[in-house]
DNA sequence: GTTAGGG
DNA sequence: CCCTAAC
């Protein structure tokens, strides 16, 4: 029974998070998925998320565990909860010699990977069970860590062994394997990943030991982990292997994080890249893309903390932020020369990402998994890659890091391209649309604003609006290249995140967009939100039609109240004349409109 | 996806 | 600003 649900879960949880199964795999290195998916199980009884509606109880719980797990390893002692979840039961699970035989960087199995998967999630067989309502069996700790003794030194020599063998078996098939020869630490973690990822998710039809944890390296504790984690990187970049995660920031915790999500994206990379190769298994390396993150960014996150509050109440706020993040789901998307690429089965070669050419503008992003459609309109990658890509480099690299401190003062370069404050001046028309074509007011406002002085006296923000919410939402924007193009250091920019499942900020209208709104009602009137939206708004993309509709309904409510009971940034009485003339103007055309109407039924 | 309105 | 119902 637990077998089963285990399945199931895992099916969707795969399912949830599509080819990035590895993020998983990583992620939960040190863990059994049997207390994943224990865990998970106990959360969704507890029903911590079910009030979390739209969102999958499964996929939240995947989240969480993720967020969860992070957070762990960071604050808890280097050995405590990696060492203490260890799961040797996982390996009891019977493994599929097929599974274990085949490389991860074969393309047969890259390329399969995802079907077996898909033929199990298919399966009537294991939907029906679910819809059934097949409970998940009670949380016993049953076959998890109590039971099975926790030798480390077993398993690690397992993991070694597999890695070994794994080497040995496909030698050919690696990449490089001297960067994977067996002194080669790192490289065995990453080998033995890669093991679990292409043979975990495999469902073969009928076979009914498919298991999810065997094989899982163990790290000892978080620290090896990180540490491996970080030699990984050195290595990468002597050996062209990945990502290079160059800098050292402050907060471990946010390191940690940053290394394990650039780790798992190049890893995905990785996977992709070697999946294109799929026609000519014999050749090593030709028909191969090597891509080569560069660096990875950790999203923005805003913290509001009292300056008397503890550090560990400080690296309590990071964990929280992240994980609110992390809840959401995450979502990776590509971006070929600024152009979003949608269809997931397109190859890398018909994508123009192949071998022998160079890439020079190859992004990856992540992003609340819900956020890639969303944008379609005037969207694109575009806002988030090519931008700014001129605008900042490599050495903000570590800004968004140094950003996330709790003081108040924003960050500095991060946003300066696009801070401009609305701007009446700016529309010299009549129109005092906010629409700039540069400044895209989207942003939070900048202490530097240069548009700060027109006709809002004062800034429409303090200095603790730092901008979290974006439209665009991307957590992060990697510049790829070829691996050929290692030389080039590419420009990466930093744009600013929302962080993902946490409310948005609030970033109080200025009075230039008072004036913008009242003006776009004026002209279009108060039941067409979205026109406003477009017509005065359409740069500020944190300004939503919703929130224009809001700032509406506040604004006549504030006009009309007395003055000395309105709140916050005074708003000039002029603007607010007008906006309960427009208010009774477009409610006067409303109640005509009806009549009208009733007056055609009835004749 | 938009609107409208309550929270 | 969020959430939802309703369209």
């Amino acid at each position: 029974m637990f077998a089963l649900v285990q399945k199931v879960l895992l099916c969707r949880i795969w399912e949830l998070i599509g080819g990035y199964w590895v993020i998983f795999q990583n992620l939960f290195g040190g863990f059994g998925f049997n207390d994943l998916l224990l865990n998970c199980h106990h959360q969704c009884l507890n029903g911590k998320r079910s009030s979390r509606k739209k969102i999958e109880l499964n996929e939240m719980c995947a989240f969480d565990m993720l967020a969860t797990l992070a957070g762990k390893l960071l604050t808890e002692g280097e050995n405590s909860l990696l060492l203490s979840n260890t799961n040797p039961t996982a390996v009891k699970e019977t493994v599929n010699p097929e599974v274990m035989k085949s490389h991860p960087l074969d393309q047969d199995s890259c390329n399969e990977s995802e079907t077996p998967l898909k033929e199990a999630m298919d399966s009537p067989d294991l939907y029906s069970q679910m819809e059934l309502g097949v409970k998940p069996p009670p949380l016993v700790s049953s076959d998890s860590s109590t039971e099975m003794p926790s030798d480390r030194e077993n398993i690690k020599i397992a993991w070694t062994e597999v890695v070994d063998r794994e080497c040995e078996d496909n030698s050919s098939a690696c990449t490089h394997p001297k960067a994977f020869g067996p002194h080669s630490k790192v490289s065995k973690k990453v080998l033995s990943t890669k093991h679990r990822k292409a043979g975990s998710p495999r469902v073969h039809k009928g076979d009914k030991n498919y298991s999810v944890c065997e094989m899982k390296p163990t790290f000892r504790n978080s620290s090896l982990f990180y540490t491996r984690q970080r030699t990984q990187f050195k290595r990468k970049k002597q050996f062209g292997q990945g990502s290079i995660f160059t800098r050292e920031v402050t907060g471990e915790i946010l390191l940690w994080e940053v290394n394990v999500v650039c780790f798992l994206i190049s890893f995905s990379v990785k996977r992709e890249a070697s999946a294109a190769k799929i026609q000519k298994p014999m050749h090593e390396s030709k028909d191969k893309v090597k891509l080569c993150i560069k660096s990875f960014q950790i999203p923005e996150l805003l913290i509001e903390i009292p300056e008397t509050a503890t550090v560990g109440s400080l690296k309590k706020k990071v964990l929280e932020a992240m994980a609110a993040m992390l809840g959401d789901g995450l979502h990776v998307g590509v971006a070929v020369h600024g152009k979003k690429v949608k269809d997931d089965t397109a190859t890398l070669v018909q994508t123009g990402i192949n071998h022998g050419k160079k890439i020079e503008n190859l992004d990856f992003s992540i992003e609340p998994k819900f956020v890639s459609e969303s944008k379609k309109t005037n969207n694109s990658s575009q806002n988030v890659v090519q931008e700014d890509s001129h605008v900042t480099d490599l050495g903000d690299l570590t800004e968004p890091l140094a950003s996330i401190p709790p003081t108040t003062s924003p960050p500095e370069n991060q946003v300066s391209y696009q801070e401009l404050t609305p701007n009446l001046v700016q529309s010299p028309v009549q129109s005092p649309s906010l629409n700039c074509h540069e400044s895209d007011y989207d942003s939070a406002p900048s202490p530097n604003s240069p548009a700060e002085n027109m006709s809002s006296p004062e800034k429409n923000s303090n200095p603790k609006d730092l901008d979290t919410g974006d439209e665009s939402k991307a957590m992060v924007v990697h510049r790829m290249e070829m691996e050929e193009a290692f030389a080039v250091v590419p420009a990466r920019k930093t744009k600013r995140v929302e962080p993902v499942g946490q409310r948005r900020i609030r970033r109080p209208f200025s009075v230039a967009e008072v004036e913008a709104l009242v003006h776009a009602v004026e002209k279009l009137g108060t039941g067409r939100w979205r026109d406003v939206k477009i017509r005065a708004f359409d740069n500020a993309k944190h300004r939503t039609y919703v929130d224009l509709k809001d700032k509406w309904k506040t604004l006549v409510h504030t006009a009309s109240i007395a003055p000395q009971q309105r709140r916050g940034e005074p708003v000039p009485q002029e603007l607010l004349d007008r906006v309960l003339q427009a208010q009774a103007y477009w409610a006067h055309q409303q109640a005509k409109l009806q009549l009208k109407s009733e007056a055609c039924l009835l004749t």
